[in-house]
DNA sequence: CTAATAAAGGACAATTTTGTCCTGTTTATA
DNA sequence: TATAAACAGGACAAAATTGTCCTTTATTAG
């Protein structure tokens, strides 16, 4: 579904914003550590979701990775997808078509349309923030 | 969603399907061209169909590959699908950790068991011979 | 029986994705 | 101001996926 990159995005911007409800800025050591990743892959990966502003670095020493609480609400999965895997998991034809719409549409096409939206909208209604607290009370888990 | 491979062998099951509703059984090198795919890379997928007892192919002269009509009702996409990439679209985290499940649940867990059980539910209930007789109405288009 | 046709399959090549390493830049603190 | 911590980013390496080529095997028709 996701490509290994945007696994690790994921995990890595729950992680984050899970320390920061705690103000605590994290280094990629420790996100790699706790995410259980490849930390200089990891490191690039934060690299674009910094780049598309879904969290933001601090540089220099006490520097890290954080997250402002407002943005915990803002940001969503669709937000983090798309800043990693572009929007390839939206757009394209599933079976591979380069021309494929509503007007010459691939024997899938409907059914696609279909399971992208619940996709879409399961992708776009969950926030940051719902994803961090739930890790917080304990319900959910990031490692192994 | 699927594999090039997968998006090839669908596209090519469907093609065989629709000539075999025909009469006609079919080469490689037409399937190639007719659904615009790689034609030796499509030739080792359609190897995998075959081994699968998916699609029946014919060595020889006047040889080919063809689907029994009464096969076109059994054969869904899930089987297709399964018989190229595997199970990996049902099986293992979304966001991928070894160990995740209803106990130990990573925080998509539960979105992810609704989305997958949308995709298992559709590619299920397709069969080849929906698609094929789509195609051969008209209704829907394997080129381009 | 021979020649031609078509799938089967092994070996290899190209491309993409995943992952590593090293150097540079920024910045807090002693 | 020097040092060290931490991110940024380029170049490279490994692995997986996609794709090609060529030889072998089966089978039909002349």
């Amino acid at each position: 579904m996701f490509s290994k990159a945007c696994e690790y995005g994921i995990r890595a911007a729950v992680y984050i914003a899970l320390q920061s409800l705690d103000g605590r800025r994290v280094s990629v050591t420790e996100i790699a550590e706790e995410i259980d990743s490849p930390i200089a892959f990891t490191a690039k990966i934060l690299q674009q979701l910094t780049r598309n502003n879904i969290v933001h670095s601090v540089k220099g020493p006490t520097g890290g990775f954080e997250i402002e609480r407002e943005d915990m609400d803002k940001v969503n999965l669709s937000m983090i997808v798309k800043a990693i895997d572009g929007d390839k998991i939206y757009v394209g034809c599933g079976l591979g078509l380069k021309e494929c719409n509503a007007d010459k549409p691939c024997p899938l096409h409907d059914k696609f349309v279909d399971i992208r939206s619940n996709l879409r909208t399961m992708l776009k209604s969950t926030s940051l923030y719902e994803l961090a607290t739930g890790l917080e009370v304990g319900l959910t888990y990031l490692k192994r």
